[in-house]
DNA sequence: CAAAATCGACTCACCGGTCGGTTTCCGCTG
DNA sequence: CAGCGGAAACCGACCGGTGAGTCGATTTTG
């Protein structure tokens, strides 16, 4: 590293403190009822400083959202690749979202709750990240399906009913005070979601076998 | 009680009709964004007249959500007391819920969306509500182990992520522009949540004899 | 007529966004 | 290295729109 940071380390720097401000005072105070000042505040900056790292308060919303969206998508992905059990595979990509937001509330309660009541616009870009998720887990189901693991059925709405399910696990915690881990719940929910498509645990546990 | 008719007969006329008016205007622009102005034109009466009978925009949205939930516990109780065995009856409950928030779009995203995203009070009304639905849903399930018509199993995980999943079919279904009728795919989220506790619909088709 | 109900002009706090001025940083030159 | 010039980054007072809530006047009702 350079003694002298380059300066679009330092711009860099600031732009990451406002995002991480700005989702911050999303969650604590909603869309809405955040103020621009306050985020100026608690990024340790001024409005105008602000301002000139971001063109609005949408902006700065819309970056959250999309930061997020790139975590979830980096983390998911990554999980994917390690299974090859099309059932196992879907699993993974519920889980992997349920961890990777349960560990940033803050994030999980800008994206899972506080966007929606926004404007159409947040929920657009919301909406269109569920469906990438949907779309995954559906083409997971079908693979599924073909190769006879599970019993046909519609793989469009499980997908929807199953990712639904998660958002609301999710959506409930982020807003509940301090209620302990999602990951201590997650296991039962896992053991519905497979049953409601009759691939049991037992069934697939006979390949995998690192821990 | 007595009974002086015609002055609160007109008052609570204008009351449904500001009611009314603000569940429009809150589902059309969200929360934040209604004009009490727009409330008070689409109710066909003036801002004076809207502060007359409610004192603040909060208390209309209160309002509107507490009319609501005593319209789908007034829904969902007459629909368990027709139904004896405990799946069924848990079962029916939720389609009530669908059923009913399915044939009134707005108030169905008053309450799933644009509360959640207008502050912690009405989250929390909310929230009460649902909780309500899962003790509800709860205890038939407790009772459907206890007789052992299903598996044991985590009956509050169970319940809570059972309104859940609901409450994100019915989330999506009101943000979305017009879809068909949410009723078209809750048989297959019903065999889902049926399975996922392992009730097969053949199971518990053996005492109730109605269409 | 008195109370209830309605009206809408007005007030006032708030907040997103602007802008001219200031400081920090870095490359360059002598 | 001093120091200078300009761009990048930052600052906060200010502006303007908006909209919730107020209130005295007015109409309706019993």
């Amino acid at each position: 590293m350079p003694v002298r940071a380059p300066r679009q380390a330092r711009s860099r720097a600031r732009r990451e403190q406002l995002l991480s401000a700005a989702a911050s005072v999303f969650a604590r105070r909603g869309y809405a009822d955040a103020a621009i000042d306050e985020i100026a505040r608690e990024a340790e900056t001024s409005k105008g400083g602000l301002y000139f790292h971001f063109p609005g308060k949408d902006a700065l919303l819309l970056a959250v959202l999309d930061k997020t969206a790139a975590l979830l998508r980096r983390k998911v992905e990554r999980a994917m690749a390690e299974e090859h059990d099309p059932v196992r595979r879907a699993e993974a990509a519920l889980g992997t979202l349920i961890v990777t937001l349960g560990s940033h509330r803050t994030l999980a309660r800008v994206f899972a709750v506080e966007a929606n009541g926004a404007g159409p616009a947040f929920r657009a870009r919301v909406a269109g990240v569920e469906d990438e998720f949907v779309a995954l887990v559906k083409q997971e189901l079908d693979a599924a399906v073909a190769e006879g693991a599970i019993d046909p059925i519609d793989t469009d709405t499980v997908a929807h009913a199953w990712v639904g399910m998660l958002n609301a696990v999710l959506t409930r915690w982020a807003l509940g005070e301090d209620r302990r881990s999602i990951e201590r719940v997650y296991p039962e929910i896992r053991r519905m979601l497979l049953r409601s498509v009759g691939a049991d645990e037992r069934d697939e546990g006979s390949e995998g076998s690192h821990g």
